[in-house]
DNA sequence: TTGTACGCGTTATCAG
DNA sequence: CTGATAACGCGTACAA
């Protein structure tokens, strides 16, 4: 906390230059002289001086996590950020939290502000953003690295993608095979990468299953509980409503769910409820939730690995393709088979 | 991204230490000077650089979280981080997170070390890190400044405070005017403040009630969805089960919630249930749950404000009592008149 | 395999 | 009120 690099090259009896190969892991150190050197640093407690390091080097060792702030608060970016602190950890980077406005007509020119300003390595970017190819273009005009997670972007090179499409048609499929047919779906928010994929998926299933599309089915909704609770007001409120309903999102289902139960339909007997993410609420609710598993630490440490690997080398740092999986749970079941749902 | 502050001195024809001051907000620089300075910074689009400037000026701007990894992903931690990065940017600081292990006997190392690589200005503790006097006393030998979310420590100066005790004494005088008499409690995890406040509180509002402390109902517990199944089955097996389960958080009081569903039992006609914390979740559970609202947020950032205070003026910076309020909603009701509590 | 000299961009010191 | 100059601690280029 006190010693310089100079005092550890004098008590090893080595030039700075040799200590600073040594923490760098730089060839061309005797072993013996390594040897000499961490000796040295463990006796005078020795850590190397960051914004030193950084100003130095010309990188900051910082990688900054770029997303929409009115979801600050959702698991699914609380997810995120830990797998990403995991991928830090392990390399010595760190992590920075920018939660921007999107819908701000400034958000291209926002994240640059950020960049200029707090100088990342590389920054990692969650839909919205992920998906914002003028953003996109912009940092690689920049020169700025970046990972993108479930990017609707063809071009998108580094991070993470989860065929949320194929995921989405599993889960129709599932419902159609317990007898639904009057499916219906709260789709997320506009210009997310989310609502398109997950919005298609649902179509693909229909199709699959030879049930024609029904545009009084299909609500615009975003991620958050109240849109479900708007979306299933609708809906249940149809003349014919829907035997089971796909929600965008596990927060989304969850106000289904609620809204459901204050009309007195039971769950799963009078209504199926689908969700998507698999939060921790949707263990925590009664009944539980069936819904897609995304694997959101894993993603945040892969995308945060992956930037930084390409950080490190240009040409490295790959799209890493993420499984989904279907966690068929209490909130779905076989369609009623008497009267239609009842509502109040 | 490029210009440096002698560019920004040299357009404005001053030097640069003047540039300095006026980006510092430094007195003794007149008016006319300093917008000439701005506007040449403003062309420019000069921005510091943060690594030179905590070089030059031995601070990092950084504050750095630390709380328990195990709850990471937990609702509460995620909503700490909120107010502290809204501090943060309004005092242009950095957070930088530091999820460690508590369990491990080595905790006051791990801090001391975390402190000793990044070099923060001062550190935010969440409990258990800000119940340990060991490891306050260890930060105030080394002259690291800090603050404190609701510790236990009769000595904390910086940070925020919330009467647990009182805020649970009361969710148990609303139990009892609700008729309940058997009311059970599932403590917090041990070594945490929250479970010692919480339980004291329980203790104190039978007292006041005049009903005897029947310790076959206070189960142990932690903070997790399981420990609420674990202690809801132990409750829920006795041979007179309580009426009223007060979890020690909100996560607990959905196991119970989901153990009591499991059992047939409707919430609140069977049974009441009693959260702490008012998570996202517990509006979003079906019945909604009864619990006490913690500001996180706001806790998160006046933390995070009184500890910079305190960086920047070592007088300065407080320990600020925050509101609880409790939230009467719908996984509580009167006890049942006739037959017990069923259990299957 | 190792060392020397310099520069990174800013703040602090102290003189004007 | 303003400015010249020396740190701050480390990496890089090049020399040995």
């Amino acid at each position: 906390m006190r010693a310089r690099i100079e005092d550890v090259a004098a008590t090893a009896g080595v030039s700075m230059k040799t200590v600073s190969r040594v923490f760098n892991h730089e060839p061309n150190v005797r072993e013996k002289t390594r040897l000499r050197v961490e000796a040295a640093a463990q006796a005078l407690n020795y850590r190397p001086n960051p914004s030193a390091r950084s100003l130095a080097g010309n990188r900051s060792y910082l990688i900054s996590l770029v997303y929409d702030d009115p979801f600050a608060g959702s698991a699914y970016v609380m997810e995120i950020i830990v797998g990403m602190l995991q991928a830090c950890e392990s390399t010595h980077y760190s992590a920075m939290l920018r939660p921007l406005e999107y819908s701000s007509a400034e958000h291209v020119v926002s994240v640059e502000d950020s960049v200029a300003q707090y100088r990342p390595d590389g920054l990692i970017l969650l839909p919205p953003f992920a998906d914002d190819i003028k953003l996109l273009q912009r940092l690689d005009e920049l020169g700025v690295r970046y990972a993108t997670i479930s990017a609707k972007a063809k071009d998108a090179r580094v991070g993470t993608i989860l065929d949320e499409r194929k995921a989405a048609a599993e889960m129709i499929a599932h419902a159609v095979s317990l007898g639904h047919r009057r499916i219906a779906h709260i789709t997320g928010p506009m210009a997310h990468s989310g609502r398109a994929w997950r919005l298609a998926g649902y179509r693909d299933g229909l199709r699959r299953a030879g049930i024609d599309y029904d545009e009084t089915l299909v609500v615009d909704g975003g991620f958050s509980f109240e849109d479900g609770i708007a979306g299933a007001r609708q809906l249940l409120d149809l003349k014919l409503p829907p035997s089971a309903i796909f929600a965008a999102n596990d927060d989304s289902a969850c106000g289904v769910m609620h809204e459901a139960f204050e009309r007195g339909l039971s769950i799963p007997q009078d209504l199926s409820v689908f969700g998507f993410d698999d939060t921790p609420t949707s263990r925590q609710v009664w009944p539980s939730l069936t819904t897609v598993r995304q694997p959101c630490r894993d993603m945040g440490r892969i995308a945060a690995e992956q930037l930084i690997a390409s950080i490190r080398d240009p040409s490295a740092g790959q799209l890493v393709p993420v499984p989904y999986e279907l966690q068929i749970r209490q909130s779905t079941g076989p369609v009623p088979t008497g009267t239609p749902a009842k509502r109040r």
